[in-house]
DNA sequence: GCTGATGTTGTTAGT
DNA sequence: CACTAACAACATCAG
């Protein structure tokens, strides 16, 4: 007690000086000759003879009283410790972390952060329940921290103005983080690492949300990234299995984490209300962010061993009452769970298995390696989350129809399938991906000829496990835009989900409005007398609205624009190819008079 | 440049 | 209930 006396004199006095001395030194472009356990190569020089000396000089005897400063200072306070710091963004766990190990590989103090800007909460698309859901995942992450004897610190702000200042504050010599592929991920991180090297910060990155390390996939692919499934199957058995998963952090290892008195003041994980959403705008809590709740789902599954182990996806339930797969997906995004560790510990369950497992695509394994198949392409594609300047999208002349995208939101297209399921998406974050099919499909080529986009946008607000590569992918998928071009097969807003919900319960569980409906009826209301319409309470176009469109005369003209799409693709490519070799050949034909002549 | 096989998971009618 | 053929017919890839 009598210490932190001591300590609220000095430290703030130091604190100010060393600022002083920074900025003035960064000015002053010096700053690396202050590391003097960190010397590079470059503060050396070569004399005559080749022997190496220190470029000493006015930015050593800087350096001199820095360290002098310093040593002072230590000897009062341990604050002005070297500092690791771990930046938390995806990979918010404690187990399979590789750059969080790395952070406490040499270390005085650790702090680990995640930096959030709370004015831009409402810029971005994120719907309130994946706000809830990554609020729950810090909160998670900060209990284990303190179990540890450390804590989260979550710093308001955005990472360029965030960073210079905690370096100086907290006398930063690493930054720790998980590698991120995504292209606004990439571009946010390379300046990060400017900032760090500028201010003599040292950058340790790592590979850990994706199995493989998709940047060095894609070079040994000749940057490029296999467009098909199969091609992507080959090229990683080529390859080899994926790193395992390291350990889980369960200690500082010698580290220390200063946890000043009023840290919940500073750091705290933010409730929505701090973030400007009320608790009213989610919907009911189903699928709670975090570690812990991953690692039990997980576990709980994989407990199923003849479950995992049959497991075929084509064969899951799309609108069952209850999920028909794991949803580990929004645990796997925020990377609450490694993709490492759920990989090796179902091929545990395969292995120990007595019988034959399924096999990819459509096993569980098959699953996590399609989304290492969509980080791939999403990573070496250009544009790869719109149509106009993608190589691998196809030109298709969407219309622009607001009506059609607003009642295709909002759950009002009078077909129960699809106003069920985009319910279920606004109101509980997740449903299940052949669901995804039908609604993707109805929006684009089945029916409203929206361009996909859109939807993806909206699938980006609202869905749990948005994830951007997976997210494109996809859309181009059903849209077939790219990677699957049978566009003549058509998922109908009807047909699909009778064959398998006869009774239509999970329309009635999310459009209540149509709970009386009789089964025969329940996939078309629009169908049914008026008398039975009334008798139940339920006018369609009154209190349910009518289709708003006719799905065999949608489906039929939207063929014929696909079919016309698609020729027109063609021969846009083939005039690109003939330009090419009619360019090459006026060139040649140029040439060869003066080779002729020779 | 052609051929034939393949492509995560369509629909309907019929056995 | 599980399976198959017809429907109409796309791109991509290996050989």
């Amino acid at each position: 007690m009598e210490r932190n006396k001591y300590y609220r004199f000095f430290i703030p006095l130091f604190n100010f000086i060393l600022l002083l001395m920074n900025s003035q030194l960064v000015f002053s472009n010096e700053f690396y000759l202050l590391e003097s356990d960190n010397i590079q190569e470059d503060h050396f020089e070569k004399d005559e003879r080749g022997n190496m000396f220190w470029d000493f000089g006015i930015s050593g005897f800087i350096g001199r009283i820095k360290t002098v400063l310093l040593g002072i200072f230590s000897f009062f306070g341990k604050d002005m410790k070297e500092t690791s710091v771990h930046w938390f963004r995806k990979g918010l766990r404690l187990h399979d972390n590789p750059a969080l190990m790395k952070t406490l590989e040499k270390c005085g103090n650790f702090r680990p952060i995640f930096i959030l800007d709370p004015w831009f909460v409402k810029n971005m698309h994120v719907g309130p329940n994946r706000w809830r859901f990554l609020l729950q995942s810090l909160k998670d992450l900060d209990n284990s921290l303190n179990k540890l004897h450390s804590r989260l610190f979550v710093i308001r702000g955005k990472p360029l103005e965030v960073f210079p200042k905690i370096f100086q504050q907290w006398n930063v010599k690493t930054l720790t983080y998980e590698v991120d592929t995504e292209p606004y991920a990439i571009e946010r991180d390379e300046k990060v690492d400017q900032l760090a090297k500028r201010m003599g910060v040292t950058v340790k990155k790592e590979v850990s949300h994706t199995l493989y390390d998709i940047e060095r996939l894609v070079m040994k692919n000749n940057g490029s990234a296999p467009h098909t499934y199969q091609a992507m199957l080959t090229m990683l058995k080529k390859i080899g299995p994926p790193p395992k998963p390291v350990a889980s952090l369960d200690s500082l290892k010698g580290c220390s984490t200063p946890v000043e008195e009023n840290h919940d003041e500073k750091y705290n994980v933010p409730d929505l209300k701090e973030l400007g959403i009320h608790e009213s705008d989610c919907g009911p809590n189903l699928y709670s962010g975090g570690e812990t709740e991953a690692l039990r789902i997980m576990n709980e599954k994989l407990s199923n061993k003849s479950w995992v182990c049959k497991f075929e996806k084509p064969k899951t339930q799309p609108n069952s009452l209850e999920p028909s797969t794991t949803v580990l997906s929004p645990y796997l995004k925020f990377g609450c769970l490694s993709v490492r560790t759920f990989y090796y510990r179902l091929l545990d369950v395969y292995n120990k298995y007595t019988g034959n497992c399924t096999k990819p695509p459509v096993s569980l394994e098959g699953q996590l390696l399609w989304r290492e198949f969509f980080y791939t392409v999403g990573y070496a594609t250009p544009n790869f989350d719109q149509m106009k300047g993608n190589p691998l999208c196809k030109q298709i002349p969407w219309s622009n129809n607001p009506e059609f995208l607003e009642a295709w939101t909002k759950a009002q297209t009078g077909f129960p399938f699809i106003d069920a399921i985009m319910t279920q998406l606004r109101q509980e974050g997740w449903i299940h991906h052949l669901a995804r099919h039908a609604v993707a499909c109805f929006l684009t080529r089945g029916d409203l000829w929206v361009s996909w986009e859109h939807g993806m946008k909206v699938f980006e607000e609202f869905l749990l496990d948005a994830d951007w590569s997976l997210n494109a992918g996809n859309w181009m998928w059903l849209s077939a835009s790219a990677f699957f071009h049978q566009y003549f097969r058509v998922y109908s807003p009807v047909a699909f989900g009778k064959s398998m919900d006869k009774n239509g319960d999970y329309i009635r569980k999310y459009l209540p409005v149509l709970k009386k409906m009789p089964s025969e009826y329940i996939y078309e209301p629009w169908k049914a007398p008026l008398k039975v319409q009334q008798q139940i309470g339920c006018v369609i176009g009154k209190d349910y609205p009518k289709p708003i469109v006719d799905h065999d005369e949608a489906r039929k003209s939207n063929l014929e624009k696909m079919n016309k799409a698609y020729k027109e693709n063609k021969t846009s490519n083939e005039q690109k190819t003939t330009n090419k070799r009619s360019s090459e050949e006026t060139v040649s034909s140029l040439l060869s008079p003066k080779k002729t002549k020779s």
